[in-house]
DNA sequence: TCGCTTATGATACAGCTGTGCTAAAATGAA
DNA sequence: TTCATTTTAGCACAGCTGTATCATAAGCGA
């Protein structure tokens, strides 16, 4: 009888469980025993596919990533640019079950990469991963006129960038976190407020 | 001889010592035996002043609440109503060492808040201090014409609070925080372009 | 069939955890 | 002083932690 699952499978099943836990007890209740209870292994297995705790952390934390980054990718792109740009930054707010998932997972990571030099340089690649994207969206948006000419790009993708991080964390606050109504229009609005001066200023042509 | 420091002085230098430990090692790090040590007393000692660990953790972080509380009161109000504004918020952004901690102090709660019910109704309380002002402020901005009378007050509250969060997280990141300067920045562009309807706007009286 | 690799399960160890308990020390009033 | 209260220190308990080691079991090519 073959394999039923592969190696790679099986590693992100244990992944799998370990966001779980995440989500339902916190970073801090993540341990070998109970990653493997949830997953339905015993503990000595589970230390076959990982072999330290950190690796199994990092790893799940790199397939979130992954999958945001899938997920965006498999984006068919909008009808205008600024309902592109909405769709694109809701890939990484909290609307649903999946995504609120997610960011727990990310808010937990950063939580404890300020304090673990290990963790630190992961975090850092996806948290200016995000911004580089902000950066592009927004340089984006200018050269299509979308934006005023004179933006301050880096200005206005680090604020959108705060924005959104601050809108995931209030999205998943323990009690009355922010709908995800309120959540969309917030960023719908912020998008809108961007351009107002686009409009504003007629000359969008050269100077 | 008579007391050194009364009990609630005491109270206070354990929960500093419990800051300390958060600010360097995390939340996760925080057991009573380390608090303890840091604080230079006994473990059996530190137990006489909170009788459980939850207890120390809620003192730890109400004591953050009433730090910021106490330094938004003494503040002087300012030349103009933004920059009164300006300063107000940045009472609770990582402009500085001190407030840096208290960040990442609040940032940690919020973080094991969101799966412990004990801290969430505490961390809860802190989060709605902090958008009733975000709130007030932005009414008051109303009021005065320096926002425009269409504002949607509770729109611009949650983004300006959201923004915050998000600045704050971004300014404690491990590496390459986003320095005072440009968190400085992006609050005073964020409160400029709120304004900047209400100048292109001229209707200031009634409709 | 044999033999090798992979996977699994179980156990053990040392270390840390929160908390309870007990006895000593320090303090302050009588 | 004497006495009662507050404060301190230390120890013990049960439980959980990450990790290492080992023996068993399963899969699979020869």
């Amino acid at each position: 009888m073959p394999k039923v699952v592969d190696h790679d499978a099986r590693r992100q099943e244990l992944a799998e469980a370990t966001w779980r836990l995440i989500r339902r007890e916190g970073l801090e209740a993540v341990s070998v025993r109970k990653v493997a209870r949830e997953a339905g292994v015993s503990p000595g297995s589970l230390r076959h596919y990982f072999t330290s705790q950190s690796e199994l952390l990092a790893y799940a934390l790199r397939m979130v990533g992954e999958r945001i980054e899938q997920r965006i990718r498999s984006l068919e792109p909008g009808q205008t640019l600024e309902d592109h740009v909405q769709a694109l930054i809701e890939q990484v707010l909290p609307l649903d079950e999946e995504r609120a998932t997610e960011a727990v997972i990310w808010l937990a990571f950063v939580g404890k990469a300020l304090v673990d030099p290990e963790l630190a340089k992961l975090a850092t690649e996806t948290h200016n991963a995000l911004y580089h994207l902000f950066h592009q969206l927004i340089k984006a948006m200018v050269r299509h006129g979308a934006l005023p000419r004179e933006t301050d790009v880096e200005l206005e993708a680090r604020r959108l960038h705060a924005l959104v991080d601050g809108l995931a964390l209030h999205g998943v606050a323990s009690e009355e976190p922010l709908s995800p109504q309120m959540i969309r229009q917030i960023v719908a609005h912020h998008l809108e407020q961007l351009a107002a001066k686009a409009g504003a200023v007629p000359g969008r042509g050269e100077a």
